[in-house]
DNA sequence: TCTGGGGTCCTTCCGCAG
DNA sequence: TCTGCTGCGGAAGGACCC
């Protein structure tokens, strides 16, 4: 999908539509998930300080990212690619690899871009959205291709012309080359694929490391034989927290990794699922980060287990000078538990605040309801005025703008933050008209992997 | 001016066991 | 008993992806 999360909010609210807009943490240390293609020209993009974002494009709309909604409108897109095939590998929320061939909906060139473009069209249909597709004979390729493809476009990329297309492109390109793989390859005089290629396999083991060098030049070569896997297990589960402001209290640190340690257990209970080894991730007022880890002689999913297990970590991690972040993680899954086998909490579990799924507030920050906050984005609906949504708040007031998806843009008004007459409410759909049963897709064609 | 959150995979190092 | 080799699991860190 073309810029997934500005494009949802663009479709879902008519004023921002061609304008530019930047989704992402809004706080002090926030970074942009995704900014729209009209912000995009100012020289924003995903992962930059939103400090920065703002001084680059100053009159763009600031939105916080709304999962859930973006979550559902996903689910409509994977609806329609397991519709082409039962191979779908999704890669996030906007992506996923699709075996065409083993959908049985492509065995040549032509069949496959009809059925990339019929994908396209139902795609737009059902959510509102533009997609894009890359066509090719492996994974990479494909997702290459969708690249070039981006914004709302469709590539092919034909059999037989891999090598002479990679060639030429810098090595930054292939999947799996980031930022410090590509200064280590700089400096050995290699920028493009064919220098990659050149280089040799030898060379890049040698430079790389044994597993990335092989993948490496089998990708520089256009091999790839990684098939499309539908069914991942998750594992690891972690939550964490960046802090507006270095939290140098010990006593504050030690109770934060008791609420993230909380949080992380709802996590795995919510999906089921256990594990052995608990992780502990700090982030020191330097941007330098640790990790300690300790590994249990048995899954578990108790709180207690994992509270305590977090709090001994955090013994042996020196915090002075402040730290800005906080994790907490469990690796080593499966999906039961040995709490019967060993008794592994020192003195049991008197209190299972993990067992309340309701609460999402932190237990000690109870806002008043004057403090309610208004997030910049979200919806909202008013006793008089109908729907709309926040576009600021502050000093005691809320801005809102009343439009919906399919009525035009709508006008702003200001309310203060605690009339009662404005209450928060659910995103309405993208796309008013909800499309009949089986009309989404019926197997096109294709001959790869397709990337939406 | 700083640098999120949730993951995956790989490498290196270390201690232990055979 | 000591030493070297090898394999393995755990711990820690790094790179990468969206």
């Amino acid at each position: 999908m073309d810029a997934f999360y500005a494009s949802v909010e663009q479709a879902s609210k008519p004023s921002l539509r061609g304008k530019a807009v930047i989704v992402g943490g809004l706080g002090p240390r926030g970074v942009v998930a995704t900014a729209s293609y009209e912000a995009r020209v100012f020289g924003v993009h995903s992962a930059m300080p939103m400090s920065q974002a703002r001084r680059l494009a100053p009159n763009a709309a600031f939105l916080v990212p709304r999962f859930t909604l973006y979550r559902s409108v996903s689910e409509q897109v994977m609806e329609l690619l397991r519709a082409l095939s039962p191979l779908v590998e999704p890669l996030s929320l906007d992506e996923a690899f699709v075996d065409l061939e083993a959908g049985g909906s492509a065995w040549d060139e032509r069949s496959a871009r009809l059925a990339g473009a019929k994908l396209r069209a139902d795609i737009r249909e059902v959510t509102g959205l533009t997609g894009s597709v890359g066509l090719a004979a492996s994974k990479m390729l494909a997702k290459i291709g969708s690249e070039q493809a981006k914004p709302d476009g469709l590539v092919l990329i034909e059999p037989g012309t891999e090598r002479a297309l990679l060639g030429p492109l810098s090595v930054r390109t292939l999947p799996g080359v980031g930022p410090a793989t590509g200064d280590h390859l700089r400096r050995a005089g290699i920028h493009t694929v064919d220098e990659l290629a050149e280089a040799g396999e030898d060379e890049l083991v040698r430079l790389l490391g044994r597993a990335h060098g092989h993948a490496l030049y089998a990708m520089a070569l256009a091999r790839d034989e990684r098939p499309v896997v539908a069914e991942r297990e998750t594992k690891s589960v972690s939550v964490e927290d960046t802090y507006d402001i270095d939290i140098h209290d010990r006593v504050r640190v030690a109770t934060e990794v008791q609420r993230l340690a909380d949080r992380c257990v709802r996590r795995l209970r919510g999906a089921g699922l256990s594990g052995r080894t608990i992780v502990l991730k700090v982030r020191r007022y330097d941007f330098s980060t640790l990790t300690r880890s300790e590994t249990l002689r048995g899954p578990t999913d108790d709180p207690a287990v994992v509270r305590e297990a977090a709090a001994r970590l955090l013994d042996a991690v020196d915090t002075t000078g402040g730290v800005r972040l906080l994790g907490v993680g469990v690796s080593g899954l499966a999906d039961y538990t040995q709490e019967d086998l060993f008794a592994q909490a020192a003195g049991g579990n008197e209190e299972d605040p993990v067992h309340d799924e309701t609460e999402a507030a932190p237990a000690v920050e109870v806002p008043t309801p004057a403090e309610r906050r208004w997030p910049a984005g979200h919806d909202v609906r008013h006793a008089v005025h109908g729907h709309g949504w926040v576009q600021g708040s502050g000093l005691g007031r809320v801005t809102v703008r009343f439009e919906t998806p399919d009525s035009g843009p709508g006008r702003v008004r200001t309310f203060r933050v605690d009339d009662p007459a404005l209450e928060p409410a659910d995103p309405l759909p993208l796309v008013s008209r909800a499309p009949k049963e089986g009309e989404g897709v019926q197997a096109g064609g294709g001959a790869g992997p397709a990337d939406g």
